[in-house]
RNA sequence: GGGCCCGUAGCUCAGCCAGGCAGAGCAGCGGGCUUUUAACCCGUGGGUCCCGGGUUCAAAUCCCGGCGGGCCCGCCA
């Protein structure tokens, strides 16, 4: 009874009209926008920002002709704040030159004095400071309206001096200053701003803008990128596109994202990797040939997994899988140099990567028997199972190769921090790579590992028409036994093959992964610009100053 | 698929264990300040305590159910 009522209090007592009610159509808004729009805005619970203020704002800067969207279309730059700090340094506190500069960027702090306002701008290069002085402002009518309405993360441009402050920062003393640009929404201005993980990937924006591990390491995978392709290019490599919407799907063992050409009314596969492309170009006369590919996997996501990822593969004919090991060393120490001008990466947890070359190669057999100190290189399947089974790992797999693989990803895996090859992966989970030439029951094949991340993966091509016909009609077998992921059959590229394809080495090199090492970020979507987020319902600022819009038509 | 944690102002969080007027800092707004560094000082507005139900004189707090999010563990780079 007590509780029927209650609640029903609650209910009379908490009633919320719809937003929408609230909007006004939009003849009336014309009439009376003043009075809806602060209505309206004020049932906006978008962040906090103050709709309203930034309402009034524009409105003023309107009447004085300063309006941002209807005169800032471009603004003359001069300089970058990390040039003019480096190139000033040496001014004595106080000092001020007469090198007038223009600087643009986002306002991170705005520090007003009264008399003086202090305000930190931040470019693509970094942070500078400026300088507003009363005196100057008493030259500039435009100056002294423009900065009534300045607010932190707006976008302006600036005209001055270059000085450095009492306190012995290089600044710029502003003679003139356009707004460029506004910000309605208040932009959380600390280092590590947006804390919430789910808004750090909705409005991946502000991440990067405000932490700057995300920014570098996206930046970082260009640089990665780019020293790679140098690499590459200086040793006579052509880059090349393969096909992303494939009819079979090939070069790796995982699940394909399925869509269709309208066109042809056909079932396709997204790419779940260039290999079998890039071998076929190889045939093709290309004998050196690589792609930075995006890939898609329609797996898990979590911290090391992401549906789509970039990974650079190479593939060099007349070598085998050593001198892939040397390639993909030179390509990610090279990569890291570029980026830290050193081998040695240290990281946030205070260790050390070292990629000086050579790096340790350790064979898969070697690795799990030293961890374990029991000898498995000769156990059959069953004895395999029942070790890995006594530890934890599941043996359901009919490959003995694959229990193996486990047995080594458990025991031996997470030991590898500083950049390792483990080497000669069992045959029978590798259907594209060369038997060892010393010991069939293994393949020519390796991974690389970095802070216990696998990071690459490279082989001995196989280049024997009827042994990968082989080796396909097996995994056939084993999808059907398993309904594991298992490669499917692709006689396109079999017949490829049978046109002959030189003895050919091929690596692959997970970017993201890479970069998710070298910077420490815990996360894959870390280092990734954008990822997917689930289903959201957006407020929009502009969603209730519809009106406005025709202002500027 | 199994286990653990979180949801309170625009943001970060306290209050919950042990029920009793809804709190702090930051941000916003108003005022002051000519050398600051996330400036500072004074003043001030701001709440669906995730949602629903239950227990109780009384629920942000206890119980049940749901929703949203995170982390760890098993399979794929």
């Amino acid at each position: 009874m007590y509780a029927l009522l209650a609640s029903s209090n609650r209910r009379v007592s908490s009633p919320r009209e719809p937003m929408h009610i609230l909007l006004p159509p939009f003849r009336r808004a014309r009439r009376l926008y003043c009075f809806h729009i602060s209505l309206s805005i004020a049932q906006l619970s978008v962040s906090s920002l103050n709709p309203e203020e930034t309402l009034r704002k524009l409105q003023e800067l309107a009447k004085e002709g300063l309006d941002p969207y209807v005169v800032a279309y471009r603004f003359e730059v001069t300089a970058r704040a990390e040039e003019l700090r480096k190139k000033y340094s040496l001014l004595q506190p106080g000092e001020e030159t007469g090198d007038r500069v223009s600087v643009a960027g986002r306002l991170w702090h705005v520090r007003r004095h009264g008399g003086i306002t202090f305000m930190d701008l931040r470019d693509e290069s970094g942070r500078i400071q400026l300088v507003v002085r009363k005196d100057v402002v008493a030259t500039n009518p435009r100056l002294e309206k423009v900065l009534q309405f300045l607010d932190k993360g707006d976008i302006v441009g600036v005209r001055g001096r270059v000085i450095k402050t009492k306190a012995g920062e290089v600044s710029v003393l502003v003679e003139d200053l356009e707004l460029l640009a506004i910000s309605w929404r208040p932009i959380p201005f600390h280092e590590f701003g947006v804390k919430d993980p789910e808004q750090r990937y909705r409005e991946r924006y502000l991440d990067i803008m405000l932490n700057s591990k995300v920014r570098s390491a996206i930046v970082g995978l260009y640089q990665v990128e780019r020293e790679m392709r140098r690499v590459l290019d200086e040793k006579g490599f052509v880059e090349v596109h393969t096909p992303k919407l494939q009819a079979i799907y090939g070069g790796a063992l995982a699940k394909p994202f399925v869509t269709k050409i309208n066109a042809l009314d056909r079932t396709v596969y997204l790419s779940i990797a260039p290999e079998t492309y890039l071998k076929r170009l190889v045939v093709a006369g290309l004998h050196r040939v690589y792609e930075i590919a995006v890939s898609f996997r329609n797996e898990d996501i979590d911290a090391t997994h992401y549906p789509e990822f970039v990974q650079l593969e190479a593939y060099m004919a007349f070598a085998d899988w050593n001198d892939m090991m040397s390639l993909g060393e030179e390509l990610i120490s090279e990569a890291v140099k570029a980026l830290y001008g050193s081998y040695k990466v240290e990281r946030e947890d205070g260790t050390t990567l070292d990629f000086s070359r050579p790096w340790q190669r350790v064979n898969m057999v070697e690795a799990v028997e030293e961890a374990l100190k029991v000898r498995v290189r000769d156990m059959s399947r069953e004895e395999l199972a029942e070790l890995a089974e006594s530890l934890g790992v599941e043996a359901r797999d009919p490959r003995a190769g694959k229990i193996m693989e486990k047995l080594f990803e458990k025991v031996a895996m997470p030991r590898l921090k500083n950049p390792t090859f483990v080497t000669l992966f069992p045959r029978d989970i590798s259907p594209l790579a060369r038997p060892s030439r010393e010991d069939p029951r293994y393949a020519e094949r390796f991974e690389l590992y970095i802070a216990g991340l696998e990071i690459a993966n490279g082989y001995s091509e196989l280049n024997n028409p009827v042994l990968q016909y082989h080796f396909f009609k097996e995994e056939e077998e084993l999808r059907r036994a398993l309904e594991a992921e298992s490669h499917p059959m692709d006689r396109d590229y079999v017949r490829a093959l049978e046109y002959g394809l030189p003895p050919t080495g091929g690596i692959g090199i997970g970017l993201y992964r890479l970069m998710m090492v070298l910077s420490g970020l815990p996360s894959i979507k870390d280092v990734i610009p954008f990822t997917i987020t689930s289903p959201e319902n957006v407020e929009l600022v502009s969603e209730s100053l519809e009106w406005l819009a025709r202002r500027y038509l």
